[in-house]
RNA sequence: GCGGGUGUGGUGAAAUUGGUAGACACGCUAGACUUAGGAUCUAGUGCUUCACGGCUUGGGGGUUCGAGUCCCUCCACCCGCACCA
């Protein structure tokens, strides 16, 4: 051995120690559960990543790494922690490079993993693999589409033409969600609205079930919030408007309906508006050209000119008029797009005095505007807040909630209208022309569709030569001429399968129920299993998923609960976002800026320990936080400074006999300090405190074994590979994995000198010494006779003397 | 426009929830030591002043013996949604 190998084998040495131990974990199977009724359960759970061709980058790290203290710090808790990590592998970016190179995307897929599986091990996390899934597995996808045959059989899942958001690039549609300013989410490419064929999960009957869930989630506001205002619940009613007849309008049996929040102001709708694709325009203008014109003007729009073109407010007369139920005025009814025919009934009545966008058309158009709540000024803008009724009949003087009561019953007594309420959530497009994703277990007969038997799972992914659209715009799907036909066992009827594919988040919405049992072939998770581990305890990801997956999921959740197939309602309990780590820069990290950190580059020089710490010690997990080179060294030198406090130069342990009580005490002082700032999950102060500790002890000349135990204990969750290696030099031959955590004896944590603060009227003037559990008035006096604090109040005025045990002493005078 | 959030040294941040503002780090300054390594050690470091002292948590006001923390008000920035009637 030469005398470098020797140095590198003393001094500490993450190179070498960390795949010591990681290989370790792996041949002792150091983390694999299983269920455990002696103990108590916790399930942590990392969202899954995309294994992307460019590999890890250092946000992954930020909220695995916290995942993974928590994890090693319940166990060493007694717990039985489940704390899984797969694949999300179906998705766009292997496909599309399957386009351009016509590598199957499996292969790519496969390959991207194994790179993600070796970034993420050697961090060392603490995942039980045996549990690893990956979504594009026919294992994983058979129970997919299992869950869609439930949600079919439920008459959740139906077939229908509707206008979407078409991406002409990609060659698929895209869910609302999935669409930002008119742009699709990936790639930026633009999307049009093109009515089609499209599988549709009728989320909507779980709008009211998804929102009542929220309320007791231990989830972040502002996620819940995004939530709320994504279903978007409002109160209001609808009303039916005739049309009235006129020289051009022989039909007098035609009516629409209105929905609308401020069923009180009727009296004041002075013009109703149909969205540009409501029926009734040919009814009503069928011949007029102008009205036709400005339909197909409007309907030929990109939703990002429609969103340009939003403030215009433009619209056109149809020639048609409506009678207002309240009053039978005859008023005009208007084709503008300001109204959404995706919403409500595709058709408003307006009351320009008190709603803005009312306002601005009626301005524009010179329509009438009649004020029927008083309180604003009219002229200037709409009035949109709380008065009495005027110009309203029989509503006069009430107040806005009562009338709203009133004419609501009016309504209902008259059969004019009923009270309803609407939500902004849509229906969840839930098909993709693609290729890469999971088939639908459906077959296509003459008269519309049926589900294949639960025998027939999984649909397997036929192989295809192409993965382009066929010619004639079918998904690639079609390509595969042999599987697509079907034989009816029973009938021997031939159908059609299905060829549009599944989305990404169909095997998202369900993979941390599939942690729970794996490997099991005959269904999706045993019942009992299920049961002791759900729901999840502790989940981490970005703020990215805070509608999507998250939505999505606690859907399929609510579902599977109402079929008795899940023990829970909510899937996960306590939810936590970490904060994008941004470059050196202060800027996204993102290739064309340059600004990227690889966190194999930080493993490769300085550890995966050294990377973990740094992670955590950068600030508080939630908050978007820069990154810092030179700050990684800080946290490096701490490292080495644990091991050399433990280690010497020789690689002997140097542990001493004689302990200084203010180390023992420091000691206690820092198991207390970590363990409550880990059950808070404020790490950065936890390794504060770790520092602070190593830093005393240096001071105190050094550690007892035991402290020196307990100090590599507290440490191990942060930087497991230097726990394990210093356990080990301690003299043990087992992980410390599961060996219990420190618990501090009050005693100890006490200080027995306190420093206390003395102001004069509560400015700080002096501090002074004093023994911790002295009485108030010893302390007092002993503030008095201090030299500097006697001499600033002789001779003056005492009004008042402040007291603060442990804290302070305030004099006031003057 | 609506909703959520954040403003503290040169930088990342901390503050027992109303009680010594700036812990712990980075950076910087000076020094020590070295077979030069992302070394290590020692001291200093909010601003201001020669000093005693004074000032300081985005600005202004208030409550209190005492405010980064509570109340009012204004300002700046970040994130999400956005013609949803």
């Amino acid at each position: 051995m030469t005398i470098k190998q020797k140095l590198e084998n003393i001094k500490y040495n993450p190179l070498e120690i960390e795949p010591k131990w990681q290989k370790y974990w792996s041949e002792n199977n150091t983390f694999s559960v299983e269920v455990d009724k002696s103990k108590p359960k916790y399930y942590i759970l990392d969202m899954f990543p995309y294994p992307s061709g460019a590999g890890l980058h250092v946000g992954h790290p930020e909220g695995y790494t916290a995942t993974d203290i928590v994890s090693r710090y319940k166990r060493m808790q007694g717990f039985n922690v489940l704390h899984p990590m797969g694949w999300d592998a179906f998705g766009l970016p292997a496909e599309q490079y399957a386009l351009k190179t016509g590598t199957h995307p499996a292969v790519t897929t496969r390959k991207n993993i194994s790179n993600f599986k070796r970034q993420i091990q050697s961090l060392g996390f603490s995942y039980d693999w045996n549990r690893e899934v990956a979504t594009c597995d026919p294992d994983y996808y058979h129970w997919t589409q299992w869950i869609f045959s439930k949600l079919y059989e439920k008459g959740l899942a139906y077939v229908d033409e509707i206008p979407v958001n078409w991406c002409p690039e990609l060659g698929t549609v895209l869910a609302n969600e999935e669409v930002i300013d008119g742009k699709s989410e990936r790639g930026g490419f633009d999307v049009i609205r093109k009515p089609m064929r499209q599988w549709v999960l009728k989320i909507t009957d779980y709008a009211e079930s998804l929102l009542d869930g929220l309320d007791d989630l231990d989830w972040p506001d502002s996620v819940k919030e995004m939530q709320r205002n994504w279903i978007g619940k409002s109160q209001g009613a609808v009303v039916k408007f005739r049309v009235a007849k006129n020289e051009n309008l022989a039909d007098s049996s035609l009516d629409f309906e209105v929905f609308t929040t401020r069923p009180d102001t009727l009296f004041g709708a002075t013009y109703c508006v149909l969205a540009p694709e409501h029926q009734l325009i040919n009814k009503i203008a069928k011949d007029n050209q102008d009205v036709q014109n400005y339909v197909n003007a409007a309907i030929n729009k990109s939703d990002r000119q429609r969103q340009e073109e939003a403030k215009l407010k433009t619209g056109i007369f149809t020639g048609a008029y409506a009678i207002n139920p309240v009053n039978n005025k005859e008023i005009p009814i208007y084709v503008a797009d300001y109204v959404l025919i995706t919403y409500g009934s595709g058709a408003i009545m307006a009351v320009p005095a008190h709603d803005q966008r009312d306002w601005e058309f009626a301005k524009k158009y010179d329509i009438e505007i009649t004020e029927v709540v008083s309180g604003g000024k009219i002229e200037e803008e709409a009035y949109t807040g709380n008065g009495k009724l005027v110009n309203s009949d029989f509503l006069n003087d009430l107040e806005v909630n009562t009338a709203k009561e009133k004419i609501i019953s009016w309504l209902v007594e008259n059969q004019l209208g009923t009270e309803k309420i609407n939500y902004k959530l849509r229906d969840w497009l839930f098909s993709r022309q693609r290729y890469w994703g999971e088939p639908f277990p459906i077959v296509n007969t003459k008269d519309g569709q049926k589900l294949l038997d639960e025998s027939e799972l999984p649909v397997v992914l036929p192989e295809i030569e192409k993965y382009q659209p066929t010619t004639d715009g079918q998904p690639p799907l079609a390509r595969a001429t042999d599987w697509l036909e079907y034989t009816d066992k029973e009938t021997g009827e031939t159908y059609l399968r299905e060829t549009n594919t599944m989305p990404q988040w169909a095997g998202s919405c369900w993979y941390y129920l599939r942690y729970i049992d794996p490997k099991n072939n005959k269904e999706a998770w045993d019942k009992e299993k299920e049961n002791y581990w759900m729901p999840v305890d502790l989940y981490i990801g970005g703020v990215e998923h805070a509608v999507l997956h998250l939505l999505y999921s606690r859907f399929w959740h609510h579902v599977l609960h109402d079929l008795g197939l899940v023990s829970c309602r909510e899937p996960f309990k306590k939810l936590v976002n970490q904060g994008m780590i941004l470059g050196e820069d202060n800027q996204k990290m993102s290739k064309s800026r340059g600004n990227v950190i690889n966190p194999d580059d930080i493993v490769y020089k300085q550890g995966a320990d050294t990377l973990r710490l740094y992670e955590m010690f950068m600030g508080p997990l939630e908050q978007v936080k820069p990154w810092n080179t030179k700050s990684v060294g800080g946290v490096h030198r701490f490292l080495n400074r644990s091991w050399n406090l433990v280690i010497d130069d020789k690689g002997e342990l140097k542990t001493i006999k004689d302990e200084d009580i203010k180390v023992k005490k420091a000691l206690h002082r820092t198991i207390k300090k970590v363990t409550e700032e880990l059950e808070q999950l404020k790490f950065n102060t936890a390794i504060a405190a770790l520092m602070t500790f190593c830093n005393e002890a240096n001071e105190h000349g050094g550690l007892s074994i035991d402290s020196a135990k307990t100090f590599t204990l507290l440490l191990s969750p942060f930087a497991p590979h230097l726990g394990e290696e210093l356990w080990e030099k301690l003299g043990n031959k087992e992980t410390l994995a599961y060996v219990a955590w420190p618990k501090w004896e009050d005693d100890l944590v006490k200080l027995d000198k306190i420093t206390i603060a003395v102001q004069i009227n509560g400015k700080l003037k002096n501090t002074i010494e004093a023994d911790a559990e002295i009485e108030k008035d010893a302390l007092l006096a002993l503030a008095k006779a201090d030299e500097k604090i006697s001499s600033l109040i002789e001779g003056k005025q005492i009004i008042k003397e402040i007291v603060v045990p442990k804290r302070l002493v305030n004099i006031v005078c003057k």
